[in-house]
RNA sequence: GCGGACGUGGUGGAAUUGGCAGACACGCAGGACUUAGAAUCCUGUCUCGAAAGAGGUGAGAGUUCAACUCUCUCCGUCCGCACCA
């Protein structure tokens, strides 16, 4: 058989006439699947790394069509964005035009991969039927009190004049155009997200089918902390600091309060110190201070002394205030108690500015984990302290004094003193609330999503401000706020909608009168927070999504893409989907969007991850050009575990070729054989094939049912084929089995190369899609074997092979393997202490 | 620093979860068929050794009849977070 590119055209055309993938979502009966592969940004052509993902869905949805469910496998654009803008500005295109051009040339290339999708769900984020819902849930947001605007420091990029989520800014350089980020004071829209915090935590314990990594990425960035909020009265003012520790267990050693530059007390303390002046410059140096200027070496701490003193609650002692470049703004309370003795940091900076130390806490003493250790083996003292050095101490330079992190036992602490660490805690926070000085807290790293752009191509946020009424939400039926066609772009640092009058330009909602326009448009991720929902009902002008559709189709079963979203696309979807949860508008038994998720690895060439920059981009087209799509699809399947990331080899390529033309030959084969004598039962080539045939399709569906192992799938299919040719050339097959084996071959293969199995089908006499074909089963008795071979082992180490019968007894088959010449060398008469057998593996003779 | 993943031939990678390490491919070498090449087919290919044999899964120890797999220590690579109090 030739393979031909007409092939790849003929099935890819026949599966859209046939409507393969188109899914009536009300209608089905049977059982339902929802595999959702992550949209892409349309911006230029996919390259290899990009098919990975769509090749490894599409494998998925074949294979679980196979199985007899329903499949929905939608697809679209996640089209909003910078790069369409930046190009708008680069090259004079509208981001508009840029965009859908660029969905053309991509939908061509999935379609040539033959990726099935049911396009009449195509769902497209910068088009006003879609964007007109994500401002509904915006408004939905606003009206829960989720969505609300505040001033604060922001990053800003004055490259691309635009402000930027933290997230967005990498090692203090603007991910797009790696420009320093500065500080810059804006009214922005955020998002509540905190709310959420602790449930899109626990949450998580739904998701026993994602990879622990995104999980454990995920609680990394929640980052939730127990421990206890302290106050700390001001000397002379009846002011109080409150700061979070999570060591309260460490209260007796606390020296001095450090406050970070934001921090509202300092105005008023400030008042009557002499050297006003000079704190106030300080201020402002680290107010100018971009995120970027991390502080990776601890000569870099620096800080301030207020001339204020707080108290101790716990000591009574006056301790001073200090401002201090190393205290975080935007995480706890903008200030912190400092104990140079156990906290490292604290330490350096006490040390600079000859701060007083305490020690309060001793490491436990070397007995307590003796007995931890599991056989009571004493263990060198000398030993123990260095373990002990690598945990939690940091010796300091000149040896004087050792900064213990780890948790011990209370000295210098009062009534507390002998307590372990853990005890203190409890005792001290109850001492505390008691008093009314302190009380748990918990703290989270996660901070409050900001959706503010000042961008054009984004969706509108749909608010107007009017002189009299002041903010109002645009009413949901004067939704969408449309995107004006016509925008000039303008390097301001303004949103050029700001510009365009016709836009700004409205009336208030509430009172009429003349108002305008909120200018800012919404971060893409809100977008693609709820794309998944949409594709079921992609056609609904009333409603963003149908109910029923969401009780019958969510969660989705399967969600793939790449790990690069592994914290904020799959964060911001989780709070969307549990936020329209707690307004009804989703009714679920499971409280999460994505039931398994599944994170491929990045295709690499050259060691290198593929960029056009670096010139090292492999183009699918050219290998389809030369070996065709399934040649292709095979190779991205075959070349190693699919999460795991993989080096792009070209000599690989030609092998997956030469296999399927390995399999087409044998289609040669079969069409000319000619059958010869029979007997009633099987002869030992027909044996080896049937079993063979079985024991694949058990192997390929487990790995197929497992994560998703195709490399090795492939490599049994393989084994399957090279089974088959050698039994061919051994001796006689009659054509049914050959034709079995075959077929197996093809429909095993399917889901990998559904245009050349299509093309076999039809050779096999069916005129339907192999698709609508049941997924092969094995039969247990075609597994069973008479004679099996087994290793002969003498104290561990394989001294010979010897083949058995399974139906021998145990004593029968040590005996035999004690008689093997080999065996008998090795244990020159000598009785065997032992001999293990392991049924059908191993007889282990141990002397 | 914290969290996670990982370390196996010249290369990509296998190993029914503690049971014959290197499946399946790539590459390479030799051979067959060809005027020749391409294609195809066959044979070989962890290391040392002529062979018998010995050694071998980053290093070292331990548990076990048996360790790539489990435990501990060390070394190295990759990823995420990172002054989170």
């Amino acid at each position: 058989m030739d393979y031909n590119k007409q092939i790849d055209k003929k099935w890819q055309d026949f599966w859209k006439k046939e409507g393969l993938f188109k899914v009536d979502t009300k209608g089905c009966s049977k059982d339902k699947y929802y595999c959702l592969v992550m949209f892409p940004y349309p911006s230029s052509e996919l390259h290899v790394g990009h098919a990975r993902n769509y090749v490894i869905g599409d494998a998925v949805v074949r294979y679980k069509m196979m199985q007899g469910l329903e499949v929905l496998s939608p697809m679209g654009w996640d089209a909003f964005g910078l790069p369409a803008e930046n190009q708008a500005i680069k090259r004079k295109i509208h981001p508009r035009e840029w965009t859908l051009k660029n969905i053309d040339r991509i939908k061509q290339q999935l379609d040539s991969w033959g990726i099935g999708y049911d396009w009449d769900r195509e769902v497209t984020t910068c088009l006003p039927d879609y964007y007109k819902w994500t401002q509904w849930i915006f408004l939905q947001l606003y009206k829960a009190g989720l969505a609300y605007k505040k001033e604060a420091y922001v990053n800003w990029c004055s490259s691309c004049k635009t402000v930027l989520a933290n997230e967005q800014v990498i090692d203090g350089v603007c991910e797009r155009c790696s420009t320093q980020v500065d500080q810059k004071k804006l009214n922005q829209w955020f998002f509540k997200i905190t709310d959420y915090a602790d449930r899109l935590l626990k949450d998580l314990d739904f998701l026993s089918e994602w990879p622990d990594r995104v999980k454990s990425m995920q609680q990394n960035w929640i980052g939730k902390s127990w421990g206890v909020e302290i106050n700390f009265s001001v000397q002379g003012y009846g002011e109080k600091i409150e700061c979070f520790t999570t060591r309260v267990d460490t209260i007796f050693g606390a020296t001095f309060l450090a406050l970070n530059w934001e921090h509202p007390i300092l105005d008023k303390i400030l008042e009557d110190v002499s050297n006003k002046e000079e704190i106030k410059i300080f201020i402002e140096k680290l107010r100018n201070q971009p995120p970027c200027a991390r502080l990776l070496d601890s000569s870099d701490k620096e800080g301030i002394f207020t001339g204020k003193y707080a108290l101790n609650s716990m000591t009574g002692k006056k301790i001073p205030i200090w401002v201090a470049n190393y205290i975080l703004t935007g995480y706890g309370t903008g200030a912190i108690m400092c104990v140079p003795s156990h906290d490292l940091r604290d330490y350096e900076f006490a040390k600079k500015y000859d701060l007083p130390i305490i020690e309060v806490i001793k490491r436990p003493k070397t007995e307590d984990r003796r007995q931890r250790t599991e056989n009571g083996e004493e263990i060198d003292d000398e030993d123990q302290k260095r373990n002990q050095s690598s945990e939690f101490c940091h010796r300091t330079s000149d040896k004087e004094f050792e900064v213990y992190e780890g948790e011990g036992v209370l000295v210098n602490s009062g009534e507390f003193n002998g307590l372990s660490s853990e005890e203190a805690k409890n005792r001290i926070v109850e001492y505390m609330e008691n008093k009314g000085i302190g009380k748990k807290a918990v703290n989270y790293k996660l901070r409050d999503w900001l959706i503010s752009r000042q961008r054009y191509w984004g969706a509108p946020i749909p608010i107007v401000y009017c002189l009299t009424c002041g903010e109002v939400a645009v009413p949901l039926e004067d939704l969408p706020v449309t995107l004006p066609q016509e925008v000039e772009f303008l390097s301001t640092g303004q949103s050029p909608l700001t510009y365009v009058q016709d836009f700004i330009k409205t009336k208030c909602p509430k009172c009429g009168k003349e108002a305008k326009r909120e200018t800012d448009t919404m971060d893409t991720f809100v977008d693609s927070s709820w794309y998944y929902l949409r594709y079921l009902s992609p056609k609904e002008e009333n409603i963003p999504f149908d109910k029923e559709e969401i009780i019958k189709w969510q969660p989705v079963d399967q969600y793939i893409g790449g790990v690069e979203h592994a914290i904020l696309h799959l964060m911001y979807s989780r709070f969307i989907y549990k936020f329209l949860i707690d307004i009804d508008s989703v009714k679920t038994e499971f409280p999460e969007p994505f039931k398994r998720l599944f994170t491929q690895g990045m295709i690499v060439k050259d060691g290198a991850k593929m960029s056009k920059s670096k010139g090292n981009v492999v183009a699918p087209d050219y290998i389809i050009e030369k070996y065709g799509a399934d040649t292709m699809r095979l190779y991205i399947l075959f070349m190693g575990p699919p999460q795991k990331d993989a080096e792009w080899q070209d000599e690989g390529v030609s092998g997956c070729w030469r296999f399927i033309q390995r399999c087409l030959r044998l289609v040669d084969m079969f069409k000319e054989y000619k059958e010869g004598d029979t007997a009633d039962s099987f002869n030992e080539c027909e044996k080896a094939v049937v079993r063979k045939m079985h024991s694949t399709i058990r192997e390929v569906t487990a790995d197929l049912e497992g994560n998703f192992q195709f490399n090795t799938a492939i490599s049994r299919i393989m084994e399957l084929v090279n089974q088959t040719y050698k039994s061919l050339s051994e001796g006689e097959l009659r054509k049914e089995i050959f034709k079995q084996a075959l077929e197996t071959v093809f429909l095993l293969l399917a889901p990998f190369t559904p245009h050349i199995s299509e093309e076999v089908n039809k050779v096999f006499g069916n005129d339907k899609s192999i698709f609508s074909q049941a997924w092969p089963r094995f039969d247990e008795k075609h597994l069973h074997q008479e004679e099996v071979e087994v290793a002969v082992l003498v104290n561990g180490k394989v001294r010979d092979k010897m083949k058995i019968n399974v139906k021998w007894a145990k004593e029968d088959i040590e005996q035999k393997a004690l008689a093997l010449a080999k065996v008998l060398k090795v244990t020159a008469n000598r009785t065997p202490k032992k001999i293990i057998y392991i049924e059908k593996k191993i007889v282990n003779i141990v002397i």
